[in-house]
DNA sequence: GGCACAGTTTGCGCTGGCGCAAACTCAGGG
DNA sequence: CCCTGAGTTTGCGCCAGCGCAAACTGTGCC
């Protein structure tokens, strides 16, 4: 197998401390691979046999209920990495990850990993950190689902999803992959309906613009008014 | 400083497999102390400068929001490693921690954790293991107050906490430490009076029995029935 | 170019659970 | 023994957001 060549992992934040040695070393064993959009990188429930870096693209990491209720948990972003149970000492993948738009994904067979952590370290206190960053995420995400009313959580997901994920436009910064109100609906715990209802609010208002598959934030600062539940003042 | 007694440790799950001389290094540089039920043993937002064990008593992991309101994260349990911030390379630890009886907790300056992890690699394995339930059951929080309804929740969580933190009565099993309705309000985003209101519905259907700071499962199966929104059936 | 379908919008009625209020009960301390 | 305050119960009215239904629209495929 050819090792990957290491400019794939420079301009990651996550490697940028990293010397040349260092990321032959962590891409030796790598493999690189296209996810077409809509199909899974892993499903949930299966057995974790690797993990992964997303290298370009955006994958959805989706959860599925007993009863068949779907939630969408996160949206893993460039340079991310995702399906590191082994780091978690999991046998299976606690949720599906599925390609958002064509994906480059390199991937580690979990055997690889003692190894990768033994010769650098820093790679595995990345993915610690990324772990500790997912937990304070989902608790936050407990807290607003407690605390905050449905209005608040939608604009502050919005808010999220084009902070993590935005891309400028003449019109605002919108949010660079394909979403639809059913998806964010599944990330708030609400409905598509009300979801629809509120982005056409706020669409009356001026603060974002909508469109199929797509969220433009027009007026970020307005949003976020709303997301403080402090309207306009 | 006097190194503590092994036999602190045995008994724990997570330290079952060890060796004497595993324990004996793990406990050079351990310092165990009582907190006195509801004071704090570190505080939201604090910095972090030691990780824990909990020897004996029960934790309440108390996040509070920006606008004031408290909810309750999760109990700790004796035996569980709490408050390790440094193993997800944070500087502050992200809630509070606070005694729901009087407890006997052991603690390590966070300056000892490379030295640790590197002589006794499986304390390491059980902290991110510890790590990766944490993530797995708050995103399981996250599921449950997206897709049910109240009744559901609270029944779930009542049914957790005599699970993990049970204790066998001529009546039933009982929670083995105080708590309130509040308590139960805030682990599952909901109000006092409904709890109250719920619970003295399951005592008049001879689910469960109420007390003061207590609740006892007299009807487990029964409980595990509404948890599922399938009732009597 | 037209068709089919996925995604979106909007209306309407209902209800689960909250907010508010007030009464009650029990444990512990003085 | 009584008093105090924390914890609990219960009633009442309301409304945010859901369920259901139906119409609309734009995209991509044939």
């Amino acid at each position: 197998m050819p090792v990957l060549d290491r400019s794939l992992l420079t301009g990651l934040p996550a490697f940028a401390r990293l010397s040349a040695e260092d990321l032959d070393q962590i891409l030796k064993g790598a493999r690189s691979s296209r996810v077409p959009k809509d199909s899974e990188v892993f499903s949930q429930d299966e057995e974790a046999q690797s993990f992964h870096l997303l290298l370009s693209g955006h994958i959805r990491v989706v959860r599925t209920t007993p009863e068949g209720h779907q939630i969408i948990a996160r949206y893993i972003n460039e340079g991310e990495l995702f399906g590191i149970a082994i780091a978690m000492g999991r046998m299976t993948y606690p949720a599906s990850a599925v390609a958002a738009v064509d994906c480059v994904v390199l991937s580690w067979p979990n055997g690889a990993w003692p190894d990768l952590v033994a010769r650098v370290p820093a790679f595995a206190t990345a993915a610690y950190q990324t772990i500790g960053t997912r937990l304070e995420e989902t608790q936050k995400q407990v807290m607003a689902m407690a605390t905050e009313q449905v209005e608040q959580r939608i604009a502050r997901t919005v808010l999220r999803l084009v902070q993590q994920s935005g891309r400028k436009t003449p019109e605002g910064i919108e949010i660079d992959f394909p979403i639809t109100r059913q998806d964010i609906a599944e990330m708030t715990g609400t409905t598509l309906h009300t979801v629809s209802r509120l982005l056409s609010a706020w669409e009356a208002q001026g603060l974002v613009r909508g469109g199929r598959q797509k969220v433009t934030v027009t007026d970020p600062h307005g949003l976020m008014l709303i997301a403080e539940n402090r309207r306009r003042g």
